[in-house]
DNA sequence: AAAGAAGTTCAATGACCGTTGAATTATATC
DNA sequence: GATATAATTCAACGGTCATTGAACTTCTTT
């Protein structure tokens, strides 16, 4: 299977907004069943707008949901979108999948053309 | 299945090191075959120098292996290091299982303890 | 030994973005 | 209406890091 270079950008821009060590706290709490702003503070230790700013950011990349309390709209409850998930989970499952890796072939060099065996890893350089 | 905030911490740097349109081409690249920084270059139209950089930071977390060319020394020949990417894939896919999300429950808030269905997505806010 | 070629390292620049504290909004209670 | 609460928005700061051009290293060829 081949992948497109304009996949790389739009998986690009997923990943970016998942490497935040915070964010992943922030998702693996929302994992668990737990969904207002003030429990995640308490949880990790975070100033509230910080956890506003980063829900944010997921719910722009559409991970996060968002609804009102309906007895107090003072609270505000952050959910996964199952979905989006889905979608995520196998679109990395499909782009670093170790089967997908292609035998080395040399193209420029001395060995042009020469299909070579996995690199033996080396300790240093 | 539940995933301690030490496993987000080293998910993390390991996101961090993919969230980069170009290396992601880069390790796109080298799925397929492609080896050496030059053919990397006249493929994605960077200079050398970069690449060495980015191929610098793909060595650094175990993704990609490198080594020279038999015949000529001057040829640096890089590749993926397979099982970094199976552990890769599997942690991936373990993190953002969709199955591995519970529903919802209030600990905060005046709905405290209720069970709550998946939030409905709303176009606005 | 000198010239050339493949690649890396170095130093400097600039942009992006997480973080912080303060101000603001929206809702509920007294 | 006034006060309190949950959360967001705003402005400013600071660090990280991709990018660039130049210098350097290593190896080959003549």
């Amino acid at each position: 299977m081949m992948i497109a270079p304009s996949d790389t950008q739009q998986l690009a821009a997923w990943l970016k907004v998942l490497a935040e060590p915070r964010r992943l706290q922030i998702l693996n709490l929302l994992m668990e069943g737990v969904q207002c702003n003030c429990e995640l503070g308490d949880y990790l230790d975070m100033a509230p707008n910080l956890i506003s700013h980063h829900l944010s950011v997921l719910r722009k990349a559409g991970l996060v949901d968002v609804e009102r309390d309906a007895v107090d709209a003072r609270w505000i409850y952050y959910s996964l979108n199952r979905a989006a998930f889905a979608t995520l989970n196998t679109a990395f499952g499909t782009f670093f999948d170790p089967a997908r890796i292609q035998p080395r072939r040399t193209v420029c060099g001395p060995q042009d053309g020469v299909i070579l065996a996995d690199t033996i890893r080396v300790t240093s350089r």
